[in-house]
DNA sequence: AAAGTAAAAGAGTTTTTAATCTTTTATTTT
DNA sequence: AAAATAAAAGATTAAAAACTCTTTTACTTT
């Protein structure tokens, strides 16, 4: 919806490594996968960018995997979004005029510029380890069965 | 950003499309493509689905091409877009989770509701004819150049 | 040191979206 | 009726996004 589907991958994938992180274990792929009901070797190649970005950790090896670590408990959806997506969501034009400015704004600047705000605003409140007792409590989801 | 290309294109046309049919004349796509500054025959194949859908009016042959009549004025911007990209933007969940409901939310599903709420009644609230005058005048712009 | 585990890296495929081209049909003007 | 105009229809191509597979590297346990 507003985001690409690789994007939500990322935000559900972190959202499960940082809920198991809590209980200090890390988590393979294949876990995560079947957590979030992902294609695995998708997620594998989605987190190795976020991992690289040290938005997440990994480590390889036996009991290896992926988890955040103190560092990273700050880590925010806007962040992944950013990551993933680049900073379109942030700053571009909804109807696509190549830059996005009051000095010439489309017909629907100012009310497109105040949902991206709000929007951007509740990415960049959401750290990634906020959902944890929610998720832990069965309030929320990140898988669809 | 919130819509496809695709999307964006057909938005910016049909508020050219109104704005050149409250001077009653019809333009062809060469005009539009100009106007908008889209790919021509692009944005031919997008005006042929909003015109089959009748949210917009074409006619053929010498002084034909696109239009709005008196029963399309009310049409609003979120009868293109639900034409061109369907329901997802209004209903579906901004995790990617097959079906966004209260019942089994996602851990943003409070927050991407109010938001896309929030779009939602902007774009029902935007008649293709209400940008008429602000185009007019040159407040606001759908072209980049 | 050897064996096993798990992510990283890179190459490759499929599907979807974006864009183009060609032919046909309808309409109007002469 | 003929010629010209402009959209409709359909087939095709190109590029981007989504997804998969294979090999390599790093690390751990025995
Ligand atoms: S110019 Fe279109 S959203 Fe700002
Ligand atoms: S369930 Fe995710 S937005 Fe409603």
């Amino acid at each position: 919806m507003f985001f690409s589907k690789t994007c939500e991958y990322a935000i559900r994938a972190v959202l499960y490594i940082a809920q198991k992180s809590e209980e200090g274990r890390k988590v393979g792929i294949r876990e995560i996968a079947v957590g979030i009901d992902s294609p695995e070797p998708f997620i594998a190649k989605i987190l190795q960018v976020l991992s690289k970005k040290n938005l997440i950790q990994s480590a390889k090896g036996p009991n290896g995997g992926f988890y955040v670590d103190k560092g990273s408990r700050d880590t925010t959806l806007a962040d992944i979004v950013e990551a993933i997506d680049g900073d379109r969501l942030f700053v571009g034009c909804g109807l696509g005029l190549s830059n996005c400015s009051s000095a010439k704004p489309c017909p629907l600047h100012t009310e497109f510029q105040v949902i991206r705000d709000k929007l951007a605003a509740t990415l960049r409140a959401a750290t990634i380890i906020r959902f944890n007792d929610e998720l832990n409590l069965g309030l929320s989801y990140i898988k669809e069965r």
